[in-house]
DNA sequence: AAAAATTTGGCATATTCTGCCATTCGAAGA
DNA sequence: TCTTCGAATGGCAGAATATGCCAAATTTTT
């Protein structure tokens, strides 16, 4: 299903990224429309699952979630069979934030996050290096945040 | 401001990480109190930074956005006016939506967002490598999403 | 230029939010 | 064990918001 956005949807678009919990009639007066056609342009956005989902964004470090560990996972073979028990193994972990599989240099890549380093070492040992597809892991641990953004850029 | 949250406050933030919109009388059904309390823990959350945002999540596909691009960035030097300078330029650019500094192998890491692997190139020539202080960048391009999750694991 | 289709704005109703107050619950002390 | 005090809860009333419907306006098509 594809839809063509124009610059009202996009408006829209912009403004629940940043406030996913404005009310219709704001968000109405933001884009320029009144509250009607402006809460029919969002239910076709939903509908057609260009909005996702709605969430609330909790604070990491206020949560016991403070650390965010970039993973880079190298597998022992790269069968179906392998990746398909990774994935289901990754699936399970809450700690795992993201996951993707990629071609070149290594295999998958990980964001996982813990409440320190000592945690995700314990994560590490405990759980990733087991998991019988995985040949060797390398971390970057970031030590100071430039940018996070929840904002998809629009066009 | 350090909060203690109890079982009723976890169960809060669960619902509303999966579901950052939910009505307040539904969420109060959920996690077992009368409406009135429960807006009332939910404010506590937020002035405590503990609910930092709302935010609606975007389909990237749909809305032009479907490669996500883990680049990895070593400097020409780590000292702080080049870090400075890096970190300016990497707020302007909409593309990358994390960015973190880090210790070890490589000086940062970043979470890029583009429509396609083109556009991606044109990224990284035209502006990631031409900041002055980026001496190389490696990237590790996703071919397949294993898992996405928006909800921190609590306790 | 006329007609069709889509989008819009306004209105009425239902639902939800919000602030206030009495009550209840739980912990600390006698 | 009983009493007291503070915090949290539940219910209620008024305000605000969401929702569905229909006529008017706009845009597109022929």
């Amino acid at each position: 299903m594809l839809i063509t956005l124009d610059p009202i949807d996009r408006h829209i678009l912009r403004v629940l990224q940043r406030d996913g919990r404005i009310s219709n009639v704001d968000l109405a007066k933001e884009v320029g429309l009144s509250p009607s056609p402006c809460l029919r342009r969002v239910r076709l956005l939903e509908e057609a699952g260009i909005i996702d989902r709605y969430v609330a964004v909790l604070d990491p470090a206020k949560v016991g979630a403070g650390l965010t560990v970039f993973a880079r996972v190298w597998f022992k073979t790269q069968d179906a069979e392998v990746t398909l028990r990774f994935a289901e193994a990754v699936r399970r972990f809450p700690e795992v934030m993201e996951c993707y599989l990629t071609t070149g240099e290594c295999d998958a890549v990980l964001r996982i996050v813990t409440a320190d380093l000592h945690s995700y070492w314990r994560f590490q040992a405990d759980h990733l290096t087991r998991i019988p597809s995985v040949l060797s892991v390398k971390t970057d641990v970031p030590m100071e945040t430039l940018k996070r953004s929840f904002e998809l850029p629009l066009r």
